[in-house]
RNA sequence: GGGUUCAUAGUUCAGCAUGGAUAGAAUGACUGCCUGCGGAGCAGCUGGUCGAGGGUUCAAAUCCCUCUGGACCCGCCA
């Protein structure tokens, strides 16, 4: 909040400065921004550049006048009790503002971290009318996620996170393809080429895979490599999409159960990764609901798409864009296709439309919190079958939804455009709908050198569940779970087995949370099992282990009845020198809250993950420059400890955000 | 062919939305620092014509155009 209030101070300051110039904000858009060179100030602005061109000045005389004859007169921004100590410019017309230290580390210790005021704005999330719909993860119900998959969900998952802690109601969707042509896939394979369904968990477990492995590794890839040999099979396929159609069907019921073996083992992968949903949304349901058919008059009446004719799409029903060309809805045969079946759902979270579902409950997550499944609403009470069962409107209340987000790979991005285009052809408000794109992760050369892959002339490659070419989530994380047991366990040779093997779980979530989320979405991740997941440098390890040292120090702190903090202490900040590192600890703490907003308002978590990174680094110098325990001047000793409180204070909010746990150890 | 997107240090990336002063991290290499509040750390050093060219501007890594190179999309697949 000090930060901000900083700014604000200047910013009244500066429309002051406007108005002795007879102009307004409107006219000059100045900004306050943070010079990149300390010296130069905390904070500076571009004002004076906007006004060359209106006063025919050069910028520095502008700035010369505002700094010495302007703000003085003026009265308006440097007062001894203020938080601005100095005003100057500089060549080539920056105005730049100097910080009091004194009086803002006075307001900080005034304040802290603990009080509410420090983010009182984030308190109010149920009162408030607005509503986020997240849908991520989505994952086809017949393989184990891989590690292109872990991108999407730790992406949707820590922007549920920053939502929520930036005061947004937030609910987290994940969609089920239970009806497509991925899952008919290895229902033929069950059905028609002789695999075994019949392993129980407890075989597979005796040989350390999952049901969703073995459909992914063994049915998936192996049926799709009988197709080349045997026609039959995709002829069996089609019958079995045909099948899925009816809910009643023998197909349908089989089906029923491998999807949920495998969504149950995916979702263990996901919860394991600390991510969580309110609500599974089957595809098969939405099919069932006849949601299309009311969409498809609409389309048809109002003229947006037309039955063709003539040419390669002759019997088709067509929407055409002006920028992206045609896409068939409809095929000849009277199927839906892939795009087709995504227009309901996307008017569903809108919340235009009807709503017909209820939500039955499906589990209880690793947070405690429930996930429900959609459910057909039949005729009122009699769908509920348990009392953990929600009415309709009491999961997601969709009059209030503001936004919808799809977290998606970019490959996906021209038919999420035309459906934006034809959502708001259908008179929703279609900027509520916002698709965030994140480009897909590849595998690394030394990735595919361990997969027994070599491709010619190039050094990755895309993944590919069809062709067995991936890195399961399971297996990247195990794999970097033993690693850090062998560190954890030559660190600290004292711990039990089992204390050991908890700390390697954190620490190894934390790192691949931490890794898929630091970078760009507009960037391809190559993935390498080893170079990935490091533990090292900029990692969620470094920032577990500043805190770990932090923690360390504070418990000494209190074990030893060191010191009395709080005590004695009033009205003693303006005797104290602090160095610049403390100082510069001290002004990043305070930026926590205008990060968060950022973070929100720009629908990125790499801003916080950012942030965070820094504040773990100057911690860690605060660390080695300011000794607390070994501190001889007792009120000095006191401060620096107010600070540590402090810092991991939010070190801790921030690392929760993203999911990294704070540990006392590691 | 049409479109989207990426290109910044040896390597992996921030910064680009909203133009601003001396372009930042991490990693690698090299040098110091543990009987010290935990060395998964700290300090130092090395490393950049911001892919190329043009334009707009007082000012361009950032905006516009062209080109080069990579990835992706353009199906009655999903």
């Amino acid at each position: 909040m000090i930060v901000e209030n900083v700014i604000n101070e200047i910013n009244r300051s500066l429309e002051v400065v406007l108005t002795y110039y007879k102009l307004n904000r409107s006219e000059v858009n100045f900004e306050i921004t943070e010079p990149h060179v300390k010296d130069f100030g905390d904070f500076s602005t571009n004002i004076c550049f906007l006004l060359a061109k209106k006063l025919k000045k050069s910028p520095n005389e502008i700035a010369d006048h505002i700094v010495n004859t302007i703000l003085p007169t003026s009265k308006i921004l440097i007062n001894k009790n203020g938080l601005i100590e100095a005003v100057s410019f500089l060549n080539p017309g920056f105005i730049n503002f100097k910080i009091n230290n004194k009086v803002f580390v006075n307001e900080f210790f005034k304040e802290g971290t603990n009080n509410p005021k420090f983010d009182t704005e984030y308190k109010n999330i149920s009162n408030s009318n607005e509503l986020i719909l997240i849908e991520h993860t989505s994952v086809n119900p017949n393989k184990a996620l891989h590690v292109g998959h872990l991108r999407n969900a730790i992406i949707g998952d820590c922007l549920y996170r920053i939502l929520r802690t930036a005061g947004k109601d937030v609910r987290v969707i994940n969609y089920i393809d239970d009806s497509g042509v991925q899952v008919a896939d290895i229902i033929v394979g069950f059905k028609h080429a002789g695999f075994s369904t019949r392993i129980n968990d407890q075989e597979l477990s005796r040989e350390k895979t999952k049901f969703d492995h073995y459909c992914g590794n063994e049915i998936y890839v192996k049926t799709n490599e009988l197709y080349k040999s045997r026609p039959d099979l995709e002829i069996k396929r089609n019958t079995i999409l045909k099948e899925l159609e009816d809910p009643e069907s023998e197909t349908s019921n089989f089906t029923k159960t491998i999807v949920d073996r495998v969504l149950k083992d995916q979702l263990k992968t996901c919860w394991n990764l600390r991510c969580r949903y309110d609500l599974l949304c089957f595809e098969s349901q939405i099919v069932q609901s006849n949601l299309w058919n009311d969409i498809f008059s609409i389309l048809r009446d109002k003229g947006i798409i037309y039955y063709e004719k003539v040419g390669k799409n002759s019997g088709c029903w067509v929407y055409k864009s002006t920028k992206e060309g045609e896409k068939v809805l409809v095929r000849s045969d009277l199927t839906l296709t892939y795009f087709a079946k995504d227009i309901p759902f996307a008017v569903w979270k809108l919340g235009y439309l009807r709503n017909p579902f209820v939500y039955a409950f499906y589990a209880t997550q690793w947070d405690s919190s429930v996930l429900y499944r959609t459910k057909i609403e039949k005729n009122g009470s009699e769908t509920f079958e348990s009392s953990s069962d929600l009415e309709k409107e009491s999961l997601i209340d969709f009059n209030r939804i503001s936004k919808v987000i799809t977290i998606i790979d970019s490959r996906q991005e021209r038919l999420q455009n035309l459906l934006v285009e034809i959502l708001g052809k259908l008179g929703m408000d279609s900027s509520k709908y916002k698709y965030l794109g994140y480009e897909p992760v590849i595998l690394s050369q030394s990735s595919l050198d361990s997969l027994g892959i070599s491709v010619k002339d190039k050094n990755s490659l895309h993944m590919s569940g069809r062709k067995g070419i991936y890195i399961e989530a399971d297996m990247a994380l195990s794999n970097l779970e033993e690693r850090s047991k062998a560190e954890t366990r030559n660190r600290n040779p004292e711990l039990s087995e089992e204390e050991i093997a908890s700390i390697s779980k954190e620490i190894s979530i934390s790192a691949v949370r931490y890794f898929f989320i630091k970078f760009d979405f507009g960037k391809m991740i190559t993935f390498d099992i080893k170079e990935s997941l490091s533990l090292e440098g900029d990692t969620a390890s470094y920032i577990q282990y500043a805190y770990a040292r932090g923690k360390r120090v504070e418990d000494k702190i209190i074990e030893a009845s060191f010191l009395k903090i709080q005590n004695n202490l009033e009205n003693k900040f303006e005797i104290m020198d602090f160095s610049s590192t403390e100082i510069d600890l001290i002004k990043h703490v305070c930026r926590y809250d205008i990060e968060l907003k950022q973070a929100a308002n720009n629908i990125d978590p790499k801003v916080l993950s950012k942030y965070l990174f820094q504040l773990a680094t100057l911690f860690n110098n605060f660390y080695e420059k300011s000794p607390i325990l070994k501190e001889k001047n007792v009120i000095l000793a006191t401060y620096r400890a107010l600070i540590l409180n402090n810092t991991l204070e939010i070190l801790k909010r921030c690392m929760s955000i993203i999911g990294i746990s704070p540990l006392k150890r590691m």
